[in-house]
DNA sequence: GGAAATTTGTACGTATGTATC
DNA sequence: GGATACATACGTACAAATTTC
């Protein structure tokens, strides 16, 4: 950041993207625009600049940005309408609140229109040791494991597996597959109030299974949290991984 | 996540990976490996699977998984050694605490041995209307702008662009530059403590002055902090937009 | 120490994908 | 759309270094 950024250019500011690095070019722009949009770069006009526009930017061929934008639109960014230009379809980034008291629907709340929770899969489990840890359990309790996918405006927006102590959560499961809410699900047990404990973030690269169920393409990138849930007395209750796609979603933590 | 977790074959576990997507598989595996060292999947060797065993896991020809693999060099996570196998050279994902009191040297703690912070430039400007909104300024008032770059171990770990209010922290970046540390400048300037009001994050690919100034390799994945600090009052003493190689960082929120 | 097995390094040929003009 | 250049990926074969027995 010591220079380029106060050259007295006529032409568009050029965007650098790197050549033979094993992604490729038409992929490195969709990625950006992407971005761009999510950003709200090109709200004025709803569109995205023209494909010659674009192809000056990036220093490209017109054919390359043709390519990045058909990605684009195959995952409902953007359509193409000849004669007018690449609309934007949609551009949302949805914000989730991390704090003592996080909560997925209230956390949501008017950014999106119709909330889903589906509960995927359950199961009855031995806890592992790393979960055994985590949940203050012996090695070998049972746990109960959720599998759940949550979606906002009928995007997918997080895929979750989550475990609970079985003793005291029985029928946990069947209370979240009725409800779509894990607070609702612990009332139903008896638990009126949970906290945040502890929260890791992380971002990884999409593997086959994100792009399958959160609806993402290849090189995309996931946020990935680990938490821990506790009852107001200190004792754990959840933990749980949590993948969200990072051009849909961010977090915000509040202290 | 339906099936795919209890097949009781004696061949290694097969790790999919997506064809003709814009991304070369050598760099798809490249990054699983990356992730999986970085989870201390290997640790138990202190070494990569040989060659033909990940190919035959990803399904791939051996010289895609040597391109991988030499990528892997390039970055000085791993060294092929001939005859032996593929020795992994460091595996160090640093944790960031954030919560109220977010603090850089004694939040990574002794995770680190050499902790240092860089000043690359600093200089005084007028606010613009988000900043300004930011740090309850009024629009046009100045504001000193540092950018930072942060090492541990020599590793780059976070590039930093952080803005100050002028008339109230002046000569803020002379006491930076001379102590590498926010605390101890603030201090410099008659604040002797602050807190952490509010983290947003989210994951973006590296663009190429991140990949120049944090030492990424294309695809490669920077989380974004834009986070606000203000003094016991609450009055917004900093704004800053942090970009950590996400590869290398993760974060801890601690309620 | 020596032979066999294991593992990385190198070479050549072929087919397909990517990007330019 | 067609021609060209280069990157990507596969297949096979063998050389070189190290470990194992």
């Amino acid at each position: 950041m010591t220079g380029s950024k106060s050259l007295p250019h006529q032409t568009a500011p050029k965007q650098t993207i790197q050549r033979q690095t094993g992604v490729a070019l038409w992929r490195q722009i969709a990625d950006r625009i992407r971005v761009a949009i999510s950003d709200g770069i090109y709200d004025a006009t709803g569109m995205v600049p023209p494909e010659a526009v674009l192809a000056a930017e990036f220093e490209v061929n017109r054919h390359t940005v043709r390519s990045a934008l058909a990605a684009l639109a195959q995952e409902g960014i953007v359509r193409a309408v000849q004669g007018r230009g690449t609309l934007i379809e949609r551009r949302d980034r949805i914000t989730f609140p991390i704090s003592k008291r996080t909560r997925f629907t209230p956390g949501i709340g008017d950014q999106a229109r119709i909330l889903e929770g589906l509960l995927l899969e359950s199961a009855h489990e031995p806890a592992t040791l790393e979960l055994a840890a985590h949940l203050k359990l012996k090695p070998g309790e049972k746990v109960i494991r959720m599998e759940g996918l949550r979606k906002a405006d009928g995007q997918p927006v997080s895929r979750s597996t989550s475990w609970f102590p079985a003793k005291r959560f029985t029928g946990i499961d069947d209370a979240y597959r009725a409800t779509g809410s894990v607070t609702a699900a612990f009332a139903a047990c008896g638990l009126a109030d949970y906290l945040r404990i502890k929260t890791e973030v992380s971002a990884v690269h999409a593997d086959p299974s994100d792009r399958q169920e959160l609806g993402l393409s290849p090189g995309a990138i996931v946020l990935v949290t680990k938490a821990l849930n506790a009852d107001p007395d200190g004792v754990p209750v959840q933990y749980a991984v949590t993948r969200f796609p990072a051009d849909r979603v961010q977090f915000t933590i509040e202290n």
